[in-house]
RNA sequence: GGUCCCAUCGUCUAGCGGCCUAGGACAUCGCCCUCUCACGGCGGUAACGCGAGUUCGAGUCUCGCUGGGAUCACCA
């Protein structure tokens, strides 16, 4: 048996988001479902655009996601093997110094674009003689490196897409160093994924050619190539998901109050013909997963339908969820979480038992009748049904009538919970007072 | 423009030639339950992008068209 093992690797040029969550949970439940290890990579060969405020806070989201990593690694630190892949590569010929400039290029691909031609590149670098390499060098120009790529078919059985094939020949070799000398992502994330034994890589279907070129990175570094899945890319409302979601954080769904869990349930679920419902662990969620139900279409990313399924995630969490998260016991819980749109929205109703409300009241003759029936404590949840009984006997009031002044005076509120678990809550004091309407 | 992917109710989808007068889930609407809201129960509205072809028969196969998306970066 091998050992699974699946990696999530952000480039710390960012928050965490939409897409960057549901990537990483994918790998995160794969790794779990086969039984693996998770790890984080820390993709940071680009110096200018990493910060490490991004780093801590997408560290800070995985966690409060339940991402959880065994492992983690930083690209930067690695670059010492690189350059000894990178050394090796080139003797082989795998490697190869170019010497055009980045306007140059872009000139290129212009012409070949307007004369209908693919822009892909034409190695002409690689016929340069060692005069023109020696004057390009006396100029002042130095190279940047492209990985060759060999002719033939890519191809490779992806989890979700199914066979997917390419022609080499349909590609540009990829530039994997820059004439700095710094690194692009294509080459030290597949020296990584080799050195760390990553088995299965799940990742956006925007990378599929680079999946394409990618394996032949991996054949040349003579190990196996991992097993991919390519996630059709999230939509958004009215097209593209990008711009929307790119200010729909992880940090600011938490900041108003959307529940991890209910995140990933839905990300799970989203574009596959599994309907989303709640889970209220990781692990079952896991265990839930079978990548062949994704749908091979970009499903729509609505922030809506995310509130709305996470009003309904609240509504059906068990007590043991919220546990340790609210003062409230188990009685408590299940009786209000049904007007609930989020867990921190319990203190309104605490504060409706414990602290100073100012009663709205409608009838004020019933209701100042209705607290002269009132029964000597102690109270508990027989009280009310025993006192609005009592109060429905003298006062000749029923349904609404009865209720509705009584629930104002008592909450303030049109509607919640229901009054038999608020009122012993609330006491004999206070209820006296609100009915009467006095502010307690 | 090249390459690749996609196209069924508002949304996510089932459907792999007859079992489809197209099924489910979410959303929505109505009714019931109910002190309110929510839950729950019952029911309703609602879809195969277009055009050829293959076939006794096409949502299902083929081709074309149209429409989306990805990629073709010295970003990841």
């Amino acid at each position: 048996m091998t050992n699974i093992k699946v990696r999530f690797a952000p480039s710390p040029t960012g928050y965490m988001h939409i897409g960057n969550t549901r990537t990483a949970l994918f790998n995160w439940l794969l790794a779990k479902k086969l039984g693996g290890k998770f790890m984080l990579r820390i993709d940071d060969t680009d110096k200018l655009r990493s910060k490490e405020e991004y780093e801590l806070s997408l560290r800070d989201s995985l966690k409060w996601l339940g991402l959880v990593w065994e492992e983690e690694a930083r690209q930067s630190a690695r670059f010492d093997r690189y350059n000894e892949v990178v050394e090796q590569l080139k003797k082989e010929g795998r490697i190869y110094a170019c010497y055009e400039t980045a306007e140059e290029l872009e000139f290129m691909r212009k012409r070949l674009m307007n004369k209908g031609l693919p822009p892909i590149y034409d190695r002409s670098s690689l016929k340069l003689t060692a005069e023109q390499i020696a004057a390009y060098e006396k100029e002042g120009r130095k190279p940047h490196y492209r990985f060759k790529l060999v002719d033939g078919e890519i191809k490779w059985n992806d989890m979700v897409r199914g066979e997917v094939k390419y022609e080499a020949k349909n590609l540009s070799d990829p530039i994997i160093i820059r004439e700095d000398g710094s690194y692009l992502y294509h080459l030290p994330s597949v020296i990584d994924d080799h050195d760390f034994g990553i088995t299965h890589i799940v990742r956006g279907e925007d990378h599929v050619t680079n999946t394409a070129s990618q394996v032949q990175m991996f054949e040349a570094l003579g190990g196996s190539v991992p097993t991919f899945a390519h996630l059709p890319l999230l939509t958004g409302k009215e097209g593209k998901l990008s711009k929307r979601l790119g200010s729909l954080g992880v940090r600011e769904l938490k900041a108003q109050g959307v529940e991890a869990l209910a995140i990933c349930s839905f990300l799970a679920k989203l574009g596959t013909s599994e309907s989303i419902e709640p889970f209220y662990d990781l692990e079952s969620l896991a265990q839930s997963l079978d990548l062949s139900k994704i749908g091979r279409s970009q499903p729509k990313f609505d922030v809506e339908e995310l509130e709305t399924f996470n009003t309904k995630f609240i509504h059906g969490a068990p007590y043991e969820y919220v546990k340790g998260r609210i003062n409230a016991d188990e009685n408590f819980w299940n009786a209000v979480k049904g007007n609930l749109t989020y867990v921190q929205d319990i203190t309104a109703w605490e504060d409706i038992c414990h602290k100073e409300v100012a009663p709205v009241i409608e009838d004020a003759t019933f209701t100042k009748q209705a607290a002269d029936l009132l029964p000597p404590e102690p109270w508990n949840e027989e009280t009310f049904n025993a006192w609005v009984n009592e109060v429905k006997a003298q006062t000749g009031k029923k349904g609404k009538d009865l209720f509705h002044p009584i629930r104002k005076a008592l909450t303030a509120q049109e509607n919640g919970p229901e009054l038999k678990i608020l009122m012993p809550l609330i006491g004999r004091e206070k209820a006296y007072k609100r009915l009467n309407g006095i502010t307690a």
